[in-house]
DNA sequence: TTGAATGCAAAAAATTTGCATATTG
DNA sequence: CAATATGCAAATTTTTTGCATTCAA
């Protein structure tokens, strides 16, 4: 159950409350930019922190591989938990829904990638961008 | 051949010797951020851009469908134009380099998308992080 | 002529940095 | 105890806005 601090020992850095807390915006939120992170973070009952050590978060727990990032936004990037990396996300244009498939769906095209060109592609770093179910005329 | 005016006058637009400069900067580029735009755009012999028209001018032509925009770096949003936009991008993490694929190598892809959800993808749009052939170990 | 677009300057957002202090291992 | 992180304030960087002026249609 420590696998976060041993995870983060791995790469010299240290356990600390504010990583934790942030994981577990993450755990709530599913997907947030950074300040998503620092507006939902009180949530949890605790004390706002400050932007500069919400972005040093994020970016020590994406190092330590906890966490992701992916663009569901035109601007800034989107991090998730590393642990519900296991979908693509599917972005609606039209009413701006993000909704999720399993990766499997992306593994042909992964394939048939890696054969045409040698390129590894991170398929749950891909966010799909169109119009929902929902949304189609 | 005019059609670019004829495109932007039909969303109620004009047509600029700005915006044609944009346009032609985004030739020579092939994709780039609002950033590149701007320091790109003397290239051409002209007078540097402020800010603002460069993202006004990339706001109303990615309006009027002349250009497009992809998520090739991890902030700001590369925009390149429409006519260019056959292809999928794919952005090595290791060399920074960006390579592009045919958009058919997508098209099993987005049907599945389509059958399995109604989500129609641009594919477009989408870039494929992940390691480029050479960086791969 | 007239509404759309530009240029400039200033404001607002978003992200990063420096450094003294607090904390983890 | 030593090294890493935090908090805070300030500096950057990026993007947006207001407005008088210019320009396309």
């Amino acid at each position: 159950m420590d696998e976060l601090g041993e995870r983060l020992r791995a790469h010299g850095m240290r356990l600390t409350a504010q990583r934790e807390r942030v994981l577990r915006a993450l755990g709530r939120l599913g997907h947030a930019t950074p300040e998503q992170v620092i507006d939902g973070l009180p949530a949890d009952g605790g004390p706002a922190l400050p932007p500069s050590t919400v972005y040093r978060c994020l970016e020590a727990l994406q190092e330590s591989g906890l966490v992701t990032h992916t663009h569901l936004d035109h601007r800034a990037p989107s991090y998730q938990l590393a642990t519900h990396d296991d979908h693509i996300h599917l972005v609606c244009r039209a009413c701006g829904s993000v909704s999720q498939v399993p990766l499997a769906l992306a593994g042909p095209f992964a394939r048939s990638l890696a054969e045409a060109t040698g390129f590894a592609a991170d398929v749950t770093h891909m966010a799909v961008h169109g119009r929902c179910a929902s949304c189609t005329p």
